[in-house]
DNA sequence: GCATGATAAATGAC
DNA sequence: GTCATTTATCATGC
């Protein structure tokens, strides 16, 4: 049903989207970006929010729940990690250098 | 007070606002000097960071906007090109 | 209306 | 695991 609401057109109910072709052929192109929505980002967030790093079995629930792959669930953790470590860098940088305002 | 400095940042970080000429000319400078390998260092990155009175953070966004923007069209970038090739060149003469 | 800077998915090096 | 990237998308400037 979720689906439904906001728009999680990826990943979504059909994760043989891209197929793994065992083997050979198949130049495997890369997986096109596809913006989560917000249900999905919401609950990421809540779970990030409890523990920055995500076990193995979390994982794969929250990625039922949100119908990703365990990898996309696992990516989002590590860019999710390197984000807030930007945003302390950021807001460190802005609060000290600066006398302003 | 807190709250306010805050709420700065994070607006801050939303804006979004040109960078001056001068730090754009710098840059560009770099990025045509540097075409067949435009990948700055971190000390590279920190030293244009500071001559253009931008973050690192600003120029590796700079770097792979103009990497992946002249890849995709470098028709459109040529006269650009051609421009700070000049210039260069008139520099390594003097 | 696109140019441009910043951010969000996805990959790969290590 | 981190982290510099690539790529597409978002938001804004003008």
């Amino acid at each position: 049903f979720d689906r439904f609401f906001d728009n999680a057109y990826c990943g979504g109910g059909d994760p043989p989207a891209e197929p793994p072709c065992p083997g050979k052929d198949a130049p495997r192109t890369r997986k096109k970006r596809c913006p989560y929505s917000k249900f999905q980002i919401r609950e990421l967030e809540r779970e990030f929010f409890f523990n920055v790093y995500i076990n193995k079995e979390k994982r794969l629930q929250l990625s039922r729940m949100l119908n990703l792959t365990d990898r996309q669930v696992k990516i989002w953790f590590q860019n999710r990690r390197m984000k807030e470590k930007k945003l302390s860098r950021d807001r460190l940088q802005y609060f000290s250098g600066n006398p302003l305002l | 007070a807190v709250m306010i400095l805050r709420s700065r940042f994070l607006d801050a970080r939303r804006k979004r606002r040109n960078f001056n000429k001068q730090a754009t000319e710098i840059l560009n400078e770099y990025f045509y000097s540097h075409l067949s390998n435009p990948y700055p260092s971190e000390e590279a990155k920190e030293e244009l960071a500071k001559k253009c009175g931008i973050t690192v953070s600003q120029v590796s966004n700079w770097f792979g906007n103009k990497r992946i923007r002249y890849k995709k069209n470098i028709g459109k970038f040529q006269e650009e090109a051609n421009i700070y090739a000049a210039k260069t060149a008139v520099t390594a003469t003097n």
